[in-house]
DNA sequence: GGTTAAGCGAGACGGTACGTCGCGTCTTAGA
DNA sequence: TCTAAGACGCGACGTACCGTCTCGCTTAACC
């Protein structure tokens, strides 16, 4: 997200970038964004707040959205966890489950929202959004249907399409419900896709194991 | 929307609203957000390129977005089918290749994308923009629903996680893949909601038309 | 200095530019610039002072000199008297006088030299300064001089050298020695430009009537 | 001007100034200001251009306007003859000569209207410049003055409005007519200020050696 | 010959003002 | 009373330089 050299050490002359001011603007950005909303925050606010010059704020970042989006990585993991629970089904639950509550970590949504309105503006912080979130939780979510498909245990439905329809119902929820994922579209999704008439081509009743 | 009076004819005195004003900015609007993106577009843009003055927009609309939502019905005919086509899956089917339809019009993604967008930024707009775009289809599509369990042919899933999946990845496309609905999408959808393992619960066969 | 229509009445449309406004920005300019200096005079500061928006002050002027530059002739009355005083050396006299009698109204002294510095560091303003000011008191001299052709009493120097000595010593004294020009300046130069020697191309004595 | 130590040899521990750097700032300073004016003259300019940084400018310098003062000793011999050239005329027309090449050395009138305006603006650089530039110049025609008092060619007019009227005219050309002097001026104040009329009350004529 | 004190290029930092832009309001004159 | 024109106060934009401050390195003089 920065220019963060990528090859060999580099050698580095001269001062060196202050990881306390860093934490600072992203701490400040994530602060203000959920006081004042995402309309409301400016590269200015995020400066005074963090006590940094604008100057500073611009050097490292080019826009608000980008600072939200790194303060993202300070504010909550956002590794989901892709260990393995024995079957599809409770893979795939596990999974939700991890989406959901990184939905709920207090301040969190809002952010999210507001990086994915941003995404639609903004067509370079678009690509950078799915680059460096998007993409990766789908990546995620791949590894599950790729086990599953060698575990033999997932339903005839298409990957792509298993995949649009977990994360369409997530972001759906958030952006035009205006809600947090609630439990209720987690056993939904999870039936659904790896409920009994998928799971096995049968007709079991729809208990499933959550 | 606007402000225009709800009830009688009202008499009102002074000069009239100008209707040909009124498609000069909505026309204006619709151009320009296709030309330099919803980021550059502004009222005042609008109001130079209608040949209108800024009090003039502001009298009528109080955001850029709401000229845009506006602008979409005069472009777009809206209204969803919700004609019976004898089946559950013939429904579904016809309702999402209206959506999908809809979201081909040239020039209109961009403008769903950028409104959805400005419903995060903006509590207010977003709310017009749910109140009058998001739930009405909503609504269009449970008339289906309710129509196909009426019927008998409707899956055993909830009717509202129907909607979360049918607009979930209608949304998730253009959003987060920055796609137009594709028919892959379309079949997928209509397969896994419409197709054989939900509707066996059922007894018919599988040949669906599309 | 501004952008002034200058033929025909122009019928001008839209709200009118505020007097008000006007003087407030030449006024809260002045007193700025006598408060802290040209060097920390800024149009941002002016904007504050003055409760205009900087907006509005780069709306009609293009620096902080052009600013101060109308904000003189708010402050000052410009005009140099050029009446008959009957001789060239009560002409020269005069003129002399009443520039000198310029240069020590209040707070004026400092605008000029801050002027004249910003006319050598800005080639722009240095045409509009020449063309506005300077120019024009040269033009006001040479008026006395072209009197004193007619009347006779002119002393052979050329009147161009005239009018460099005039002005050029009390610019030097201004801007070099950075004293307000003193008596002791009046009539060395009047002494030396309409003096006994050169009155008459005679060779009385010095003593010359003030 | 510099912080350089001013009694005894002071022994200074460390590494040694860089006299090749010192000379390659002031070159890029004169080198600059000659290509962008002194407006667009800045010291990050000046360090970038000179292979230095700004730290090590800010050691020596304190102000643009200081590293061009003293760039001036490195591109222009500031010493004005003051050799005696048998007469108070021929005197003051071999120091007129001498100042006005100064002028004319290529691209140093710019840098003396820009000290002269800086001199305005700032005080301190105000008292530095009239210090180490104009006292020193008016102190050597003083000694021209003095020597023709002494000699008793000197005309009745005091020296003091002697150097007024000679550097007054000279600097008028270069800030307020914006030319460099040319020789029509050092006629002109030669006649005038060692003319006939003023050398010996006498009548000769008019033709002097220049 | 190791220690210590500069000097140096690089460059990040907090600051301040720049000049621009669009906002939403207001004032004017004309239709 | 609506309209186009356009001036206004406002506030953020993104940029530019300011002058200061580490950094890691080099270069001398001194012990």
């Amino acid at each position: 997200m920065t220019t963060e050299p990528a090859g060999p050490p580099a050698p580095r002359r001269g001062r060196k970038r202050s990881e306390e001011g860093r934490l600072a603007i992203l701490t400040a950005a994530y602060e203000l964004v959920t006081e004042v909303g995402y309309h409301a925050l400016t590269i200015e606010g995020i400066a005074a707040r963090s006590g940094s010059s604008k100057r500073t704020v611009y050097r490292w970042w080019s826009h608000k959205a980008d600072v939200l989006l790194e303060a993202l990585s300070v504010k909550a993991d956002l590794g989901v966890s892709t260990a393995d629970h024995g079957s599809w089904a409770a893979d795939l639950s596990a999974f939700l489950a991890d989406s959901h509550a990184l939905a709920r970590v207090p301040g969190l949504a809002p952010v999210l929202r507001a990086l994915m309105a941003e995404a639609q503006i903004d067509p370079g912080f678009g690509r950078r959004f799915r680059d460096g979130f998007l993409t990766r939780r789908r990546a995620a979510l791949a590894t599950l249907t790729d086990r599953a498909a060698r575990r033999g245990d997932l339903p005839p439905t298409d990957p792509e399409l298993i995949a649009d329809m977990v994360f369409g119902t997530f972001w759906y929820w958030l952006l035009a419900r205006d809600e947090i994922p609630a439990d209720v579209l987690l056993d939904g999704v999870t039936a659904l896709l790896a409920g009994p008439a998928n799971r096995d081509g049968g007709m079991q009743d729809s208990t499933r194991d959550k």
